[in-house]
DNA sequence: CCGTATCCTCATCGATACTG
DNA sequence: CAGTATCGATGAGGATACGG
């Protein structure tokens, strides 16, 4: 849809099939999103422990951040209350991990994006050739 | 590289892989980033035109938003000196283009989101099963 | 027309102290 | 251990006025 469609998409059309885009864009922006969730694909892990996993961020941050995480069905949020002290473990759901190809490509062409800045011509028609094969 | 390699990966291997895709979506992130490369899609604009395409923008946003798409190279800026007053050009490069499958894949994901946002049950099932199929 | 300069507001994030 | 409360710094972004 976002490569000149046959249809005439005026701006109002753009923004809207935008909109969805923006609501990505958000959810992965953001400083801790991003190493939470790499933070949680090795498997479960309790507050703690995803704090020393996810280097610099502090717990008021991590918290917030979860709980964000969380509402969006992207991490799952699981409380033993028998043991003492309480232990809290966070999963990466199954729908955190359809986030895969969309942090892939974005992995992608920012490796890309690397090379084009150190070999602006040469880069650029590499990746060019690549998109016509 | 995200899905668990064969290689165990460390939390450094992690960082060092997540690197691109930071400056991927810091390139992609802010309010106006999207828009404007959206704006240019349908063909060069002059300042003023860009601005009025992109809804909201004041000419200092406009201006710096510019100036860091024409670094990264998504965009070219064209000076025509002799017309009085001067006329500036904008156009997406072709390299701005390769940025396309990126935004297609964050597309279908927040499209896929405000669904399972409704619906989270059935559209993971659904999910899941196209992603299996 | 194409911007820049200045001032301002507000959200984000960090540091620290504290509670169940 | 797993957070919350409070304060403060920083930076993105907006309003307005002005310059080339």
């Amino acid at each position: 849809m976002l490569p000149n469609s046959s249809t005439p998409h005026t701006p109002q059309e753009c923004n809207a099939a935008m909109r969805p885009v923006r609501d990505a864009l958000d959810l992965l922006g953001g400083k801790w999103k991003l190493p939470i969730i790499v933070g949680l694909t090795g498997g479960p892990l309790r507050f703690k422990q995803l704090q020393r996993e996810v280097a610099g961020i502090t717990a008021k941050m991590l918290s917030k951040e979860l709980k964000e995480l969380e509402i969006n069905g992207l991490i799952t949020r699981y409380v033993q209350a028998d043991a003492a002290p309480v232990a809290v473990t966070y999963t990466l759901a199954d729908y955190g991990r359809t986030l895969y190809p969309v942090i892939e490509a974005l992995r992608l062409w920012g490796q890309q994006h690397r090379r084009h800045i150190m070999h602006p011509e040469a880069a650029a028609a590499e990746w060019l050739n690549a998109a016509s094969a």
